[in-house]
RNA sequence: GGUCGAGUGGCCGAGUGGCUAGGCAGAGGUCUGCAAAACCUUGUACAGCGGUUCGAAUCCGCUCUCGACCUCCA
C-alpha cells in the first residue's frame, strides 16, 4: 500500500474523506454507464476516464477492485407521464430496427470509443435487459415494505412514506417539502399520489416494443431500478464507491439511495463520486441541447465546430488536465494546447524508457537535484491521493520531464542525480504516465525499422556534411509526421506536434 | 422560483490565509551548417466593493456575471 493516504470527495457528506474500504483490500465500485441509443460523446468520455483513473489508482495502491459499469439498454422513460414510451423503442421505430439491434450497435461503438480512450474494461458490464427478474424482485420487496403502491399496472415509489422513516434528498441536499412545492405537475392526469414519486415499474402500452411480463402485467422497469438491481447483485447491498456524472445526482442517484434503503435497509454506497460536465461555449454539452460532439466526430474532425481532428489520447490528456469535479470547457485552442502537451508527455515516455544511468568521473551527486526529484515525485502522488487531482499531478510530471529531457539532450549529466534517484525518476515517470494516467503512444503503425534505416542515413549524411541530403531526409520524414532532433552528440526522432 | 456551484495572467487550467503550479501562445537567449527539438530567462493573474487579519486571490458580507440540477442526459 502506498504511504500516501487516499482522500476522496464524497458527495453524500460534501467533503473529502479518507478512503476506507468496507472490506479491504477489496473495493466495489459501481459506475452508471451509457444508455445505448446514441453515439458516445465527450461527456461519456469524461465519465469513463474519471473512473478509469479511480480504478487505476486504487489498483496501483494495491486494492482489489471489482468495477461494475452497466449498459442501459432498456432506455429510460420519457419525461411526460402521459407518454411512457421507451426511448430505445422509439428510436427503433424510426430506424425500422429491432431494439436490441440498436442497443447492440451502440454498445459496440461505445466499446470501441472506450478502447480508443484507453480505459480499462469493467470487471462486469451488466445489461439492464439481462436483469429483469432481479428488478421485478426489487419491486416486490419494496411493495412488501409498504413503500410503493400499484396503480393501473404501474408501481410507484412512495417518497413521502419513505421520508417518514429515512430522509429523502440527503445526497442532493433537497428537502421533500420544497421538492413538492417546486415540482411542476402537468395537468393533473398523473396517476401518482405525489408528483415526486417515481416509477419502479411502468405499465406498457400495446405498441410498446420492449416489455416484459410481471406480476402487474406487461411492462418495463423504471429507470432508477436497474442500477439498484445490478449493483446489489454484483457488489452486495452495500459497496464502496458509486460513481457517475453530476447530472445523475438528482433524481437518479437519490432514487437509488431510496430504493436501496427501502429494500436492503442500508445506504447502497459508502462514497458517492460525481464527475462534472463538459461545457461547450460555457454551456453544458448534452442530449437535450443537441450541442454535443461525439467521440467519433472528435477523432476524425467531422463536426462544424472542430477545426481539426483530435486523437483519443489528446482527448484523454485534455480531460486529465482538469480536476474531475470542475467543469471543463471545450474549445479548439484548448484541445490544440492539449495536443502539444500530450505529445511532450509521451515523447518523454519514449525517452524515459530508453535512458540509462551512466556515472561519470568527476561529477558529484547534487543534493539539490536529488531533492528535486524526490519532492516532485512525492507531490505527484500526493496530488493523486488528494481526490485524484490529475491536473496537479501532471504539473509535477512536467517538472520532472524537464530534467529527463535535459539529461537526454546532454544538457545535464545523469550522474548529478545519483543512480538511485535517477532510475526512480525514470521508472516513476513511466508508471505515472502509462499505468496511472493511462496515456500511451499513438501511431503504432510506424515502421520503426524503416525509421532506423533513415536515421542511419541521416547520420551519415550529416557526418559527411552533405546538407542537401540531410535536409532532404528531414523533409521526407516530416512528411510522415516525424521530426528529427539533432543534439550535441546524437540524433533522434519524435512525433511531430 | 427553489437548491447548488463557478468567476484565476492572451488561452486552458491547478491551488487556496504568508512559500514558483503546469501546459499552450508571445518575447529574449543557449545549442545548431540552417532549422527543429530540448533547455534557460521572461507574466503588475486571481470579477467588483466592503470587512476580518500582522498578512487574503484564498475567510466573511454584499453586488455583478455565468453555469448546473429541479425533465431524458456522463
Amino acid at each position: 500500500m502506498h504511504p500516501n493516504e487516499l482522500k476522496l470527495y464524497n458527495t453524500l457528506t460534501r467533503q473529502k474523506e479518507p478512503f476506507e474500504p468496507l472490506t479491504p483490500p477489496f473495493v466495489g465500485m459501481y459506475v452508471c454507464g451509457p444508455t445505448v441509443y446514441g453515439d458516445a460523446h465527450l461527456g461519456h468520455g469524461r465519465a469513463a476516464i474519471t473512473f478509469d483513473i479511480v480504478l487505476r489508482y486504487l489498483t496501483f495502491l494495491g486494492y482489489k477492485v471489482r468495477y461494475v459499469r452497466n449498459i442501459t439498454d432498456v432506455g429510460h422513460l420519457e419525461a411526460d407521464a402521459d407518454d411512457g414510451e421507451d426511448k430505445i423503442a422509439k428510436k427503433a421505430k424510426l430506424d425500422q430496427l429491432e431494439p436490441m439491434e440498436v442497443a447492440q450497435n451502440y454498445t459496440d461503438s461505445y466499446h470501441k470509443d472506450m478502447e480508443a480512450l484507453n480505459t480499462l474494461k469493467p470487471s462486469i458490464e451488466p445489461r439492464a435487459t439481462g436483469h429483469i427478474p432481479e428488478q421485478i424482485q426489487l419491486v416486490e420487496d419494496i411493495l412488501a415494505e409498504g413503500l410503493a403502491y400499484l396503480v393501473n399496472g404501474s408501481v410507484y415509489f412512495d417518497v413521502l412514506k419513505y421520508n417518514e422513516k429515512k430522509k429523502y434528498g440527503r445526497l442532493s441536499g433537497r428537502v421533500v417539502e420544497e421538492l413538492i412545492s417546486g415540482s411542476r405537475e402537468l395537468d393533473g392526469q398523473s396517476e401518482k399520489r405525489n408528483p415526486i414519486d417515481f416509477a419502479l415499474w411502468k405499465n406498457a402500452s400495446p405498441e410498446h416494443l420492449m416489455k416484459w411480463n410481471s406480476p402487474w402485467g406487461m411492462g418495463f422497469p423504471g429507470w432508477h431500478l436497474e442500477c439498484t438491481a445490478m449493483s446489489s447483485k454484483y457488489l452486495g447491498k452495500q459497496f464502496d464507491i458509486h460513481g457517475g456524472g453530476m447530472d445523475l445526482l438528482f433524481p437518479h442517484h437519490e432514487c437509488e439511495i431510496a430504493q436501496g434503503n427501502a429494500c436492503n435497509h442500508v445506504d447502497p454506497a459508502k462514497y458517492w463520486m460525481h464527475n462534472n460536465m463538459i461545457t461547450i461555449n460555457g454551456q453544458k454539452m448534452g442530449k437535450s441541447l443537441g450541442n454535443f460532439i461525439t467521440l467519433q466526430q472528435l477523432f476524425n474532425g467531422d463536426h462544424d465546430v472542430l477545426e481539426q481532428a483530435y486523437s483519443p489520447m489528446t482527448i484523454r490528456y485534455f480531460i486529465l488536465t482538469a480536476h474531475y469535479r470542475s467543469t471543463l470547457d471545450f474549445s479548439n485552442s484548448a484541445l490544440q494546447a492539449a495536443q502539444k502537451g500530450y505529445k511532450k508527455i509521451v515523447n518523454g515516455l519514449r525517452i524515459a524508457k530508453k535512458l540509462r544511468f551512466s556515472d561519470e568521473e568527476g561529477i558529484a551527486v547534487d543534493q539539490e537535484q536529488v531533492d528535486f526529484v524526490k519532492d516532485n515525485l512525492e507531490n505527484a502522488f500526493r496530488a493523486l491521493s488528494d481526490d485524484f487531482n490529475t491536473a496537479q499531478a501532471i504539473g509535477f510530471l512536467f517538472n520532472l520531464l524537464k530534467k529527463i529531457n535535459s539529461v537526454y539532450t546532454g544538457q545535464l549529466k545523469a550522474a548529478v542525480f545519483g543512480q538511485e534517484a535517477f532510475e526512480k525518476m525514470l521508472n516513476s515517470y513511466v508508471s505515472l504516465v502509462e499505468d496511472i494516467l493511462g496515456l500511451k503512444e499513438e501511431q503504432p503503425d510506424n515502421s520503426l525499422e524503416l525509421l532506423d534505416t533513415l536515421m542511419g542515413l541521416y547520420g551519415q549524411a550529416k557526418q559527411a556534411r552533405d546538407y542537401d541530403k540531410v535536409d532532404g531526409i528531414r523533409a521526407s520524414l516530416k512528411g510522415i509526421g516525424i521530426v528529427v532532433k539533432d543534439m550535441k552528440d546524437k540524433i533522434d526522432w519524435a512525433y511531430e506536434e
